[in-house]
DNA sequence: GTGAAAGCGCTAACAT
DNA sequence: ATGTTAGCGCTTTCAC
């Protein structure tokens, strides 16, 4: 189990012929187009098409025939094709800025769901919560013509807003309301959940509050949580105790490591505002090793909702944000054709046994 | 914050016009075609064709010319035109069981990341762990012409087998070596993986184990880990002290009550074997909440080498697998012309303090 | 109910 | 170096 290896297969019991690379056996289904499928039941191409579409008139009689001749030759439409001939595409572009934070694969999960079921395929595009990678991205989707396109926040350098404006499909904003979309936006205020947040610790009475972030600079969904929490705080004349921002990805380290450097630079925290529920986790860890009580001695609180939040012996305080929700509204509004508009989901306060 | 909100977005700052629903501003990229492009810039089709795609001879001039046209006109290419009259797509299908558990986004995350360098776009598919389900995407996805079908398992029904077999194009089948695999295979053996866990839990003097799973019906893998880990049991002269399976998906939910109850059915266990980390972690916690002490009263091994189990307070003994290895090795096999061959890529055993 | 024919927007010979 | 032309496989009028 040292190296990888690569070994041939001549042993693992398949046919060490037909890779690829080679011509595909005769009577396999790639390369049977539709007039093969027409020419083998007997019939026109456009009659073949009605049937295969089930769209038009045609006897049943015909119907059997096409559809035996399709099941026989094991046709395989092509829908390249058949979409550059027709109007619109079944695909639905969809970038999000990371595949390795949770609340993007939820998104995928719910935009993805109900997009299969209206028959859409999803093309997707990782920004690496770069902007203009995110450019090159919404270029790259575009020229698939997709149906409409689902984008994560509001914010694009100013070519990709133009594309975005100028596309024609349906383009959803997600994740996020605080400021102006382009067309549909689906989310909830980033701001307002971190003012809630703040308001939930002030309430319960913490005054030294702290906050252990990621690289707001990228994420500006986070930055944003953080302005709301901060402006409730001077609201209510405190002020945030000490901060730490890593300047790494959130993850569960970068809480764990934020929390002890925090620690180490302010004291008598009494509570710490996490940027998200993997960086609360972190530090959450660190509490349980060193024996720290909470919230005695020191409070948590998070954002997002997870699952290993939720579970943790002591649950922990957080917002459950709508994200699986938020895909699934914006993958419906794909073939909405209202004007553009707000979609608002709830978030929900949970508290957990860590505030 | 109670209910759904849509509100008209009038006060939102945008123009309340353009929606896509209308037609789209003059001089919007949309619609534009590459001869608009030739005929602005002066040229032939094929020689705007050319500069576009840098490919094939052209004078700096016209190179200019045609650059600048596009640009002025905001062209967007038509992908689904130019994968139509060429023979090969930039599309690259990848069919996954889930979003919800990390494994398959990091799986996505690495391959995306791989195809995204070499120009493909990925288009995804979700089976939630049916075969049937399996069977309709890959229909769905081939019908786009895909350069190459990147699918999760071995295990397909004999249609899907069929499809995949015709398609003519590169199969990888990923995160599994244990069977015959239909073209190109990259990951590792489940079932060593689960060997090597009981020899693990063997070697370090545990003989009362037991095991919390999840749906094996469906989770073919973690049936072949169990499999391995039940045979290398039984040729030590042990055999599964007790075993709970949630009839649910893996979840930390899932391995908390798991634990929980196999521990109300089963004496003296002084080990279990979770059918992954999130299951592990469950257990972990419950563990935690019930003062049990670990590894002294009871030890725990997951599977996967998730973050959360790295940064426990007690790391959790694990398997680390390469899941974006497995990725990015499988997107690189996309555009490979070898015959059909088996990647294997190493597992890890993590020693952690859970045992 | 069915077929013929004209594209969809582009690429790839093949001229020039 | 550049233009002309013939498709790629399908959908969609439009006749019959």
């Amino acid at each position: 189990m040292r190296d990888d290896a690569i070994r041939d297969d001549a042993l693992a019991g398949r046919r060490a012929s037909a890779g690829p690379h080679l011509v595909s056996p005769a009577g396999s289904g790639a390369g049977v187009t539709l007039t093969d499928v027409a020419r083998e039941a007997g019939v026109g191409e456009s009659t073949a098409s009605r049937v295969l579409r089930s769209h038009g008139s045609f006897s049943s009689k015909t119907r059997a025939s096409v559809l035996e001749a399709a099941a026989r030759l094991g046709y395989v439409p092509n829908r390249i094709a058949g979409t550059l001939a027709s109007t619109g595409s079944k695909l639905v572009g969809i970038i999000v800025p990371s595949l390795a934070n949770i609340v993007f694969p939820d998104l995928l999960r719910g935009a993805n769901s109900v997009l299969g079921k209206a028959g859409f395929q999803s093309v997707i595009g990782v920004t690496d919560y770069d902007l203009v990678g995110e450019e090159a991205l919404i270029a790259s989707l575009l020229s698939w013509r997709p149906a409409g396109l689902l984008v994560a926040g509001l914010e694009h350098t100013p070519r990709a807003d133009a594309m975005l404006r100028g596309a024609g499909i349906r383009i959803i904003e997600m994740l996020d309301t605080d400021g102006a979309g382009i067309d549909m936006v689906v989310g909830f205020s980033n701001r307002e959940a971190g003012r809630a947040s703040a308001r939930h610790l002030i309430t319960r009475g913490y005054r030294r509050i702290g906050y252990v972030g990621h690289d707001l600079a990228l994420d500006l969904r986070a930055a944003k949580r953080f302005e709301g929490f901060r402006s409730t705080l001077a609201e209510a004349g405190l002020q945030v105790a000490g901060q730490v921002i890593a300047s790494a990805p959130s993850s569960i380290e970068a809480g764990r490591d934020g929390l002890a450097r925090i620690l180490s630079e302010t004291r008598d925290l009494d509570a710490v505002y996490f940027s998200n529920d993997d960086m609360a986790i972190g530090g959450y860890f660190l509490c349980l090793s060193r024996g720290i009580g909470i919230p005695g001695e020191l409070a948590l609180f998070g954002h997002n909702g997870l699952e290993v939040a939720r579970c943790a012996p002591q649950p922990l305080s957080t917002i459950r944000t709508p994200r699986v929700e938020v895909g699934e509204a914006s993958a419906r509004l794909i073939s909405s054709d209202g004007p553009p508009a707000v979609v608002t989901l709830d978030f929900e306060l949970i508290e957990g046994a860590t505030t």
